[in-house]
DNA sequence: TTTAAACTCTATACTAACAATAGAGTCAAG
DNA sequence: CTTGACTCTATTGTTAGTATAGAGTTTAAA
């Protein structure tokens, strides 16, 4: 299987295909006489797996440790629940900050109605105050 | 006022003044003979307008935008209005993305606890599992 | 058999907003 | 006059790709 039928199956685009190749996360089972990469069925779960980790926004690094320890089947698998914590604090935490920010942009926002001038913008007046509470 | 007692004044990185410089939101009043960036006073506020903007995560370039239109304070100031009304409605996106992000991870971090070999875990299973749902 | 389309290759630049560094020059005090 | 603190420009790195350029390969039809 050469890289676009990789990708058609996936329905990953080429180019990250060889940007997960580059990174480690997959290989091409072999090269063809031109160098094209040759794939192996094996790889469309392991392009899966891989989808599946991003869609939850784990990091390429992560998803590297994530694929090292799916193959020492007999250690103990505190390390992928440590990583899955931390992950959910970290979401968690970007979530609070964002609605803190959204909080401020509706304050903001409300300082001015359309059909003022740009002098008389409270957005404008607002953002020039310095608390940045 | 040479580059660090600005930083020193703002609270800023010498570098980000310099990134900001770069990038056409500040200016150097002049240049000393040994081409030390000198500024005055007035940059001081427009730096703490800059740093409440990036707080509020707006871009850069919103921020020039910014700075531009209140060079013209008898335009009518809807496009202020329609910036922030636009980036509130960004903000709540990636507010209800992180939330059914949350909501995933930590479903997936229920199914395993720890204690068990990374060939039980309920973790990497479900990861391999193909419904992205 | 040739040629054209479709595919693939590597390498590079781009995205955002800086941070970190290298290597060089400038300035103030002792 | 030298030392240390400061500044300069330019480059690289960060993330996870996307988007090229320019070249080579494969496959199908003419």
């Amino acid at each position: 299987m050469k890289i676009g039928e990789l990708a058609k199956q996936t329905n990953c685009t080429v180019q990250s295909i060889r940007h997960y190749d580059k990174e480690g996360l997959i290989s091409a089972s072999a090269r063809s006489e031109g160098n094209f990469r040759l794939y192996d069925k094996s790889t469309i779960d392991r392009l899966m797996f891989i989808k599946h980790c991003r869609s939850l926004d784990l990091s390429i690094i992560e998803i590297r440790q994530l694929l090292h320890l799916s193959d020492s089947p007999d250690e103990r698998c505190e390390d992928i629940n440590r990583m899955i914590d931390s992950h959910v604090i970290e979401v968690e935490q970007r979530i609070s900050d964002l609605q803190s920010l959204r909080k401020q942009l509706k304050s903001l926002r409300n300082s001015c109605s359309d059909k003022r001038t740009v002098k008389e913008c409270g957005i404008l007046s607002n953002l020039s105050s310095h608390d940045c509470t």
